[in-house]
DNA sequence: CTTGTCAGGCTAACGCTGTTAGCCTAGAGT
DNA sequence: ACTCTAGGCTAACAGCGTTAGCCTGACAAG
């Protein structure tokens, strides 16, 4: 760990991940490829099961029920996304390009855990405490200001988001769109 | 009508809406209803049916099934959402700025329907063609360039679902984030 | 006036979902 | 050797969207 631009990236240290039984792990570690496999909804217990050689009912020894599968994968997608952009950071170049472009690389490489980790309300009290800060720190490393850094965290999850579901029209050059953003940003942060 | 800053909003005339039969326009109200008083979850065809004084299945003889209920409602959404921006460019003040408080007012008071307009991937074949763009224009009008108009769009949109969806931290001053960002990007867009 | 058509309701049922209750069995601990 | 329990199982429930098939009242044609 070194640092971004504006302060050290240790001061806010990772939070510790919930700890599963090995068990809880493997059926969590299914879920996730069932999920990026073939999407959302073919996520279900039943189907969950069929993957580890088991019954759905049996899946409830582990887990309390299909939303401890979700929050649990809902927080391996924060921890990662976290991650990237902690390292983000360290590399060079701005570091407000350097975190757009690891969002939207990290978001695309996992499109359907990004979307859960990010889709609907979130049951905050499934998750470690201040893991959601943390995994959101990034984008205020780089912009030096809260306000901004919500804003850019907003861009990046609004561009991500509505190329995931394709909703831009398909001419678009999305490259470009992103670097407009940047751009924007990038003269707010500098040219107060 | 009038226009807006650069290019007369008539340029891109409203779609015409689908024709439902009355009956069917009942249903949808009343899908609406059931959908902005008790969340998406509670948009089922049963309680929809109970709402109207009849039985599921019957609504399959006015609508092809949940699918067409929604599809209507995303029309309405998105007819609404465009607007509700084209009329904000018509004001005074500078566009970027109003475009943006109306997205975000619009979006607030119709939070579930919101939701379900831009939520998901978006089944095109069942909205009149060039809905979509016409809604999107305004956002084109007030920059004057496609690609700042759609990250201009990116960030409102997420900002408004991660408004709903309480993602932000509670201390968050949301007021002062929509101006950081109308500044940035207006900044962009004066300063090429 | 009778007859035929059909829009628009109904019930029953299917396959799917998450979930619960209760049973059974193998292995660990005393 | 006895007991306990982790971790599997089946059966079942309620709710979901949806389909098939029936029925009835209104309305048009002869």
């Amino acid at each position: 760990m070194s640092q971004g631009r504006h302060a050290p990236t240790a001061l806010t240290p990772q939070p510790a991940r919930t700890q599963l039984t090995p068990r809880a792990a493997e059926i969590v570690q299914a879920a996730r490829e069932l999920l990026e496999e073939q999407g959302p909804e073919a996520l279900t217990m039943r189907a969950l099961g069929e993957r580890l050689g088991m019954r759905a009912p049996s899946i409830y020894k582990h887990l309390k029920g299909k939303e401890a599968v979700e929050a649990a994968l809902i927080e391996q997608g924060l921890a990662e996304m976290g991650a990237a952009l902690y390292a983000a950071l360290d590399g060079a170049g701005d570091p407000v390009e350097a975190v757009l472009r690891a969002y939207r690389r990290m978001a695309l490489a996992h499109p359907n855990l990004y979307r859960l980790s990010t889709g609907g309300p979130l049951n905050r009290a499934a998750l470690p405490e201040g893991l959601e800060e943390w995994a959101g720190t990034p984008f205020f490393l780089a912009c030096g200001e809260p306000q901004l850094a919500q804003a850019l965290w907003s861009f990046a999850h609004g561009m991500v988001i509505l190329e995931l579901d394709g909703r831009f029209p398909d001419s678009s050059a999305l490259d470009l769109t992103w670097r407009e953003g940047a751009r924007a940003f990038l003269a707010a942060r500098t040219a107060p």
